[in-house]
DNA sequence: AATGAATGAGTTTTCATTCAT
DNA sequence: TATGAATGAAAACTCATTCAT
């Protein structure tokens, strides 16, 4: 009997599935906001049904969740990209984690003040970026192994130092042309170098 | 907290009521965003029973509209009020202008985001701050009368004028430290002086 | 200080204000229905505030009860006058009364369906109809004194006749033309008579 | 009353539940009148719950509309039922459809006032009845083809027809008993076969 | 996995009624 | 007497969430 074509697509893998749903949230909250933006409005955009959000985030506030932790990741890709270069000393090698974290922080301040802003405005730099201080911790301390610098505190270094880049680009954000963030990754980065006592 | 005192209607000026309401209006829609207040938590911000929001707003939405408004004429006032003083000469008026202009707005950006943002996002400069832009053609018209500059088009002029003081401001948002908004005013000033054919 | 004319005219006769009231009641009721009219708009049509408006009347409903008594007194009215011609005999005295009722039900439908019918609808011919059933068993009580029939029960009689006359302009509402009214009065006089046994 | 039961929804076709609810709707209004009925006791008498109405009905009005628009669905339907039997000739099919008519009428007379008279009082035969003109106009230009009448205008003639034979039932409504029903459609199906020269 | 009708708590909005002036 | 700002209970309407299919 089941004839007409009713019901749409069909079966997708579950990775997909999730991730255009979170396409279409991201899309619509940076557009309309996060509690302007239905459920509905949603799985329309993702041309699924009201139940197969459900499927995949228990609440609306979960895809904001996810949507942060995709941008962490997202970001924290981006560094390793970087980080995964050939580099001459330590020195570069902070000057790239440096450079690589501001564009990555610049190219989409829309989308992480959307994920770390929503529910708890004027709180940039939450426990959620933690992934990036992870690994900024890990650098120091391959660094400190290294013997490039001394540093009794890795962990506690990296927040500071991951704290300090953050408010650096927020006090930047609209200048943020080409040019200007060339000057603002090396002032950065001189800032990481005197931290460390490097040269 | 909460002494009691249910019930009975404390009537005021219908200004002061309307600007409490405002204001309590302000305060959440700063803190929480527009979607993420509900009209019962103004009322109680303003101490004021939920009917009495609707004898002064149609919608709430009119709230923000009211906002808008606010924020226009206050902007006007302050550049009013900077161009009451004495002025030397047509290229001071004209600097004293943009200085009062570009602190009206920086001191404000949150809540210029938020009555002209909330809507249709990604707008700056929306036809509402029309109410500046006419202050601005009558102060060229003067300025033309009084034989400072020569403009066919006054009132596209200060269209253009105040797109491009606009856009330097938004384009500087975050680097607005006192100093850097002097060099800012300085930038932005040279620019309406040479478009004016000034000195 | 006063100077401002704020607040409209001023002190007038009780009963006029009241008047104009029911007036302004009266006609948004018909034209709009008594929930779909708020006490605003009553107000608003009399020209006077709010608080006014429950100077003179206890409630909403209570408007609706003074439109009631004032009907009743109208018809009562229209009646008396009726009677108080010259009737040859007892059997005039009768059929003027049934004339006069016919008319004065059919002529104000509308008022009547309102008052009557609004709270608990289909109950035509209720006990608020009582003066005119209170005049018309005085009418009976006279005419047995005169001897003109013979009543046990003049009251009773009076209550049957009028619900008898009530239904019978109930089912012929819309026929009502002049002749048709003609008709209708000379059928009902009829039964009139012969339930009093007259001729 | 109310066996628990609270919560799972019970699905049923769209269709269904539809006209449940403007079943409901219809019993409520017809009770108590369209002002003075909540959407929460219609979706109490459906038995569904708030969200429901809402899923199926813009707003009150819009259930309001509906039953309009299924009273002329209705209708129609009894006009087309009695049109289908077979007719010995033009004469008698304009007798069926005028007596159709006037007992579809007749028989919901309450149901027709409060879907036509609710927003714009005392304007029976509004523009929506129009399904029913467009049949008779139909039928007007059938029986014109086959030489029964000659009409240059089929379309005007049917809404002069049809507001003949409403006025003609507006004007008998309490008048409706069987017989008179049957001297009614008499009168007006012979007022049909003048206006149409038949015979 | 996917669907979408149904739910109901929560929000916006209305309006009869009160009372200090 | 008259006013109209203020009240708050109740009605209209929304939308995140559930679950039978």
């Amino acid at each position: 009997m089941k004839t007409a074509m009713t019901g749409r697509p069909r079966t997708k893998p579950a990775d997909i599935r999730r991730d255009e749903l979170m396409d279409a949230a991201e899309v619509l909250f940076l557009k309309k906001g996060f509690a302007a933006t239905s459920v509905s409005e949603i799985v329309e955009e993702a041309d699924v049904a009201k139940g197969t959000f459900y499927l995949y985030f228990k609440t609306k506030d979960d895809v904001l969740a996810g949507l942060q932790t995709r941008f962490v990741e997202t970001f924290c890709k981006a560094v390793d990209t970087a980080m995964a270069h050939e580099h001459a000393d330590w020195s570069e090698r902070i000057a790239a984690w440096v450079e690589a974290c501001v564009h990555a922080y610049l190219d989409n301040v829309a989308l992480h003040d959307l994920v770390f802003h929503q529910h708890t405005p004027a709180n940039r730099a939450m426990k959620s970026d933690n992934a990036v201080v992870t690994r900024l911790a890990a650098l120091l301390t391959r660094g400190a192994e290294a013997g490039a610098w001394n540093l009794p505190e890795p962990r506690l270094t990296a927040v500071m130092l991951f704290d300090a880049l953050h408010g650096a680009v927020d006090d930047s954000l609209a200048f943020g042309k080409t040019d200007d963030r060339e000057k603002l990754v090396a002032v950065v980065a001189d800032f990481y170098r005197a931290a460390l006592r490097l040269s």
